[in-house]
RNA sequence: GGAUCCGUAGCUCAGUUUGGAUAGAGCGUUUCCCUCCUAAGGAAAAGGUCGCAGGUUCAAAUCCUGUCGGAUCCGCCA
């Protein structure tokens, strides 16, 4: 925010002299790649065609009339001008901001009066919780974070996958190879147990999946018997996602799935045939596409049953209306990509103007339900922390709550792990990655943090923004990057990428180790002035975990 | 056959949307650094024809075209 300020003054400044328009040069300046090079850097050669001179005699003319109070110097370099900011201002503004907003640091109304609902981790239901699924429920949960904090309001929606056809198959063969006693000890183990059997058997005798489609045909028509056991999957599953959902923190303000939404079908289709034409195809109702290089969207098919895509329209039609959307999000993985640009395609046609976005991400390579090849998170989990707690033990034995802390580590290690890399790209599940403690991972954010609460803890002086601001000098970097904050989180927000905000506090947190290394901060002269940066360090670190879904221990 | 995404160091990745100054981290490898605020840390070394080939430009990892690898999707599963 106040970053953008002295670019604003840089920029009238030049443009005054250039005679041409501020946002002109504002366009152009940059930062440089390396902080010797500057804090800003004018690219002359963008600028001197047009003016008839070369960029070094337009750098020359320029270098001397950049003149002002917090300008410090201006070099010519090659085709740049690099202006140098003093570093005492600079260091007043970012610190006493960070010092005066406290948490609030980084909140903006960007999307004030926008509300925006964000359908996230969706789990299926009688199938495990596995560690595919969770990047959509990290991501999902940072997005509505980090959006949240920059004035949106967030509805977050987990859409359980808690009906279709797959239930038929699950009914029909636990009824065939279900034990009740297995169903009992460790329900979603023994449903994927019966449901990987349906599949292998299915194979071998192929009627059985009309046996499926015919119970779940059942079910959709209010048979009670069909519905009383698919009540029991789900309840056993719910019971067992919420136990994960309370260990990473994460909640959601509506958890209406799919079958919530079995009888807003019919008026769905009926609402969509308001404003466009379907048509019938073999017997199957859909919307054409072809001329937006799409397969058809499918409303009906053939033997009259619904699927996927009018389920998806019908709630998207809800959330629209019931929240007053402005924006629907969909964090859901990459390989759904064509049936959401077919549902945003429909939506659009039907004259919807929302901003309709799938948040998309690439999946974990060798992983699949169906051949029973699948992590799952509970053993991610508990992993972590036993890692966690043995690190403790090794490092830190006379810690207290010695538990919780190992709870907070290995989670955070666990998702931290899944947020920091960008979420498009395809990942190789690797224990290794998410049992890692050092380098780029949450522990050594979260260790950053309790360094910083330790030397808070021990100096005596107060934190106060009444400091010599002529002190700053080697801390000058790290306190330029405090004030950079705002700026990652806003590009986080508006490319629905948590990974931008991870990077930037890894980075915070290496300039902070290096600083740390170097300088003693109490009872070195210079205290009072570094206990400020200390302090708003730890508070940047906390505040940016917390948008991430990760805490912040004091102590580890 | 049609479409989308990915390809940067031994490995995992930043940087690409908005083209600019010697392409950056972490892991692993090789050295150092705890009588001093938590060594889950710090300092340094080694390691790269940015898949390949063209094109646009004063300037390309970044934009365009082609091509090769890998992944994914393409109406009656969700």
């Amino acid at each position: 925010m106040f970053s953008m300020d002295f670019k604003f003054e840089i920029a009238s400044l030049i443009s005054k002299e250039l005679k041409c328009k501020k946002e002109e040069v504002i366009e152009v300046l940059e930062v440089p790649p390396e902080s010797n090079l500057g804090d800003y850097a004018f690219p002359c050669f963008k600028f001197a065609a047009k003016l008839k001179k070369s960029p070094v005699e337009l750098a020359k003319e320029l270098s001397s009339k950049l003149t002002c109070k917090f300008i410090e110097k201006v070099e010519i370099k090659g085709p740049y001008l690099n202006v140098f900011l003093k570093n005492d201002l600079v260091a007043k503004e970012f610190l006493s901001e960070i010092f005066i907003k406290k948490n609030k640091y980084g909140m903006s109304d960007e999307g004030k009066g926008k509300t925006v609902v964000i359908d996230y981790s969706s789990p299926n239901i009688a199938k495990p919780f596995g560690i595919g699924h969770l990047r959509s429920t990290v991501i999902g949960n940072s997005i509505y974070k980090i959006l949240g904090h920059r004035g949106y309001k967030c509805v977050g929606v987990n859409h359980l996958g808690d009906w279709g056809t797959q239930f038929g198959k699950l009914v029909v063969s636990y009824k065939k190879w279900g034990d009740e006693k297995k169903l009992e000890k460790d329900p979603i183990k023994h449903l994927l147990e019966v449901y990987v059997k349906f599949h292998s058997e299915a194979e071998i005798n192929p009627e059985l999946e009309d046996e499926a489609r015919a119970e779940f045909k059942k079910m959709e028509n209010g048979d009670k018997e069909s519905l009383s056991q698919w009540e029991i999957f789900k309840e056993l599953s719910l019971e067992e996602f919420k136990k994960y959902y309370g260990m990473m923190n994460i909640d959601f303000d509506s958890w209406d799935g799919e079958s919530f939404y079995n009888d807003k079908m019919e008026d769905a289709i009926k609402e969509l045939e308001k404003n466009v034409k379907t048509e019938l195809s073999e017997g199957a109702l859909i919307v054409n596409l072809e001329e937006y290089g799409m397969t058809p969207f499918m409303l009906r098919k053939s033997d009259g049953a619904t699927t996927y895509h009018t389920r998806d329209l019908a709630a998207a039609l809800y959330r629209l209306k019931k929240y007053k959307a402005d924006e629907l999000l969909y964090v859901v993985g990459s390989p759904q990509k064509l049936h959401f640009d077919q549902l945003f395609k429909v939506l659009e046609l039907k004259g919807h103007s929302n901003k309709l976005v799938h948040v998309d991400f690439g999946h974990f390579k060798g992983l699949s339900t169906r051949k029973g090849n699948i992590v799952f998170l509970e053993e991610v989990l508990d992993k972590a922390i036993e890692l966690a707690k043995k690190t403790i033990n090794k490092k830190n034995p006379k810690l207290k709550n010695k538990d919780k802390v190992a709870e907070m580590i290995g989670i955070g290690a666990v998702v931290f792990a899944d947020l920091s890399n960008d979420r498009i790209k395809d990942a190789v599940f690797d224990w290794d990655k998410f049992l890692n403690f050092e380098g780029e991972t949450a522990p050594y954010v979260q260790y950053t943090h309790a360094r910083c609460c330790s030397v808070l803890k021990k100096s005596e002086v107060k934190v106060s923004k009444n400091v010599d601001w002529n002190k700053i000098e080697d801390e000058i970097s790290l306190v330029k990057h405090l004030g950079r904050f705002d700026y990652f989180l806003d590009q986080a927000a508006r490319q629905y990428k948590p990974s931008i905000l991870a990077r930037y506090l890894l980075d915070l947190s290496s300039l902070f180790n290096s600083f740390y290394a170097k300088h003693k901060i109490i009872d070195d002269g210079n205290e009072t002035t570094r206990i400020l940066i200390v302090d708003c360090v730890r508070n940047v670190l906390e505040n940016g975990l917390n948008l991430l879904g990760v805490k912040a221990p004091e102590e580890m």
